[in-house]
DNA sequence: CGCGCTGTTGAAACTTGTCAAAGTTTGTGG
DNA sequence: CCACAAACTTTGACAAGTTTCAACAGCGCG
């Protein structure tokens, strides 16, 4: 029985639902009645897969939907003319792509598959129209938002006051932190970017980055095999993060 | 006739309505039929001065208005336990101030004048309640976090890839525009912030930013006396943004 | 009128970037 | 299934940029 890689992607309509989604807590829907979160069956017009490497969208392109990543792994970036790139942000399962292409009906950053993923299309004026009737799933939709301006400041603060290895520490207690949230090992994990990739997030060199993990392996706080890690000592690198004073 | 310092605040109700706020174009009514403009008076419950040096709101105080700036200059920034502060933005008239705090019920940062300031006031509830009656409203609010968001990763990316002249200049620049845009003049301004505060904005510290200001008027670009600022040539510091590598 | 806050400038130290070389892994095509 | 090429990672030595520390000047407030 052969156990072929591409599989047709023919059943995909059958579990396109919020209604049976193991992404409840996650995603959208939260706190919606089941009639509420039915009608929210509508709104998800289709999945799209996306094989890694590919775009999801990219800057300049017309807005009309979010994303919500069903499956998968993505990155979005936004690039300089001169060729500089900033990493900013990394989305997993049940996170939202594309909130930035509301403010002037265009993408304003690339949206790039770091694995063979999956994401629900959400057509943004759907979104818009039901949230009008659907008190819940607005407020929530403002929530998630602000969460991500939230983080933003995160990122800022990550950027603006933090030393390298603070800045390695603090990404890799946030990645644990919220692949806890999706049931996996807070302490084991594979990272689905490169150290390139990485340090343009945290405004670093992949050299950087690379010495950062090869010491935070001599110190024992983790285990490092190419994009294998295993964190052996969360408090200690939360330690890291509050000692030093850059800036 | 003595010109008291804190005037009771009694006459503000007159002219709080944002039929006649001659905001219009920056703040939320944009695009509003008269009658829908005028449901808005009712949303802004109150305006409330906030002097210099002075929290229009802290960290972890509980969420439930927003803020439109109507007169004066803000900053909003978060404190790490270590005291290590990040400003995340300065506000000036016409924009937006604690869309942060949605997320959680709670604010994230603070939010402090950094000049004699007057702000209206707007229950988000009531924003919410009518952004379910009024799509255009709705849709105006949704583009303003967006362009918040569009707004941090921009920040993201002078923190992450640029180095010191470049990040002061994109801020000159920035504050031009925003000038600009306002109807004041785009190359003459006074800085309502420190070099302390800049640079906890930029990621630099006091001095670097210092430095900055003296080379960019060495070379021509600016002259600056303290916190008076005068372009002398606006193309020099955009190329100023494009030349250098760094990270 | 002086004290404190803010800003400027210099020199030295430190962190991170740059360049280079070699090792490792992954993917592809034979 | 192996071999090879390309992509990614690690490590070292050196250079550059920014911070740190320190001293002093200027402005503004009380």
């Amino acid at each position: 029985m052969p156990n072929r890689k591409a599989v047709a992607p023919v059943l995909t309509v059958v579990e396109t639902a919020c209604s049976n989604c193991n992404l409840h807590e996650l995603c959208l829907p939260l706190g919606m009645s089941t009639e509420e979160v039915e009608k929210l069956d509508e709104l998800v017009s289709s999945r799209r897969r996306v094989k890694r490497g590919e775009h999801l969208y990219r800057a300049g392109d017309a807005f009309d939907s979010i994303f919500a990543v069903r499956s998968g792994f993505f990155k979005t970036d936004v690039l300089l003319e001169d060729g500089r790139e900033q990493v900013t942000g990394f989305q997993m399962t049940g996170e939202l792509l594309g909130l930035d292409g509301i403010s002037n009906e265009q993408h304003s950053c690339n949206a790039i598959a770091l694995e063979d993923s999956e994401v629900c299309t959400i057509p943004f004026s759907h979104l818009e129209n039901l949230s009008r009737e659907i008190q819940t799933l607005q407020h929530h939709f403002h929530q998630v938002m602000s969460r991500e301006i939230v983080r933003d400041h995160g990122v800022m603060m990550l950027l603006g006051t933090m030393r390298a290895e603070e800045r390695l520490a603090a990404f890799l207690l946030n990645l644990s932190q919220r692949f806890t949230a999706r049931g996996y090992s807070p302490a084991e994990f594979y990272l689905r970017m490169t150290r390139e990739e990485i340090g343009s997030y945290l405004g670093l060199k992949l050299e950087t980055v690379s010495r950062a993990f090869s010491r935070f392996q001599e110190e024992g706080h983790i285990a490092v095999q190419q994009k294998h890690v295993r964190i052996l000592n969360i408090a200690g690198l939360k330690k890291l993060m509050s000692q030093h004073t850059r800036d």
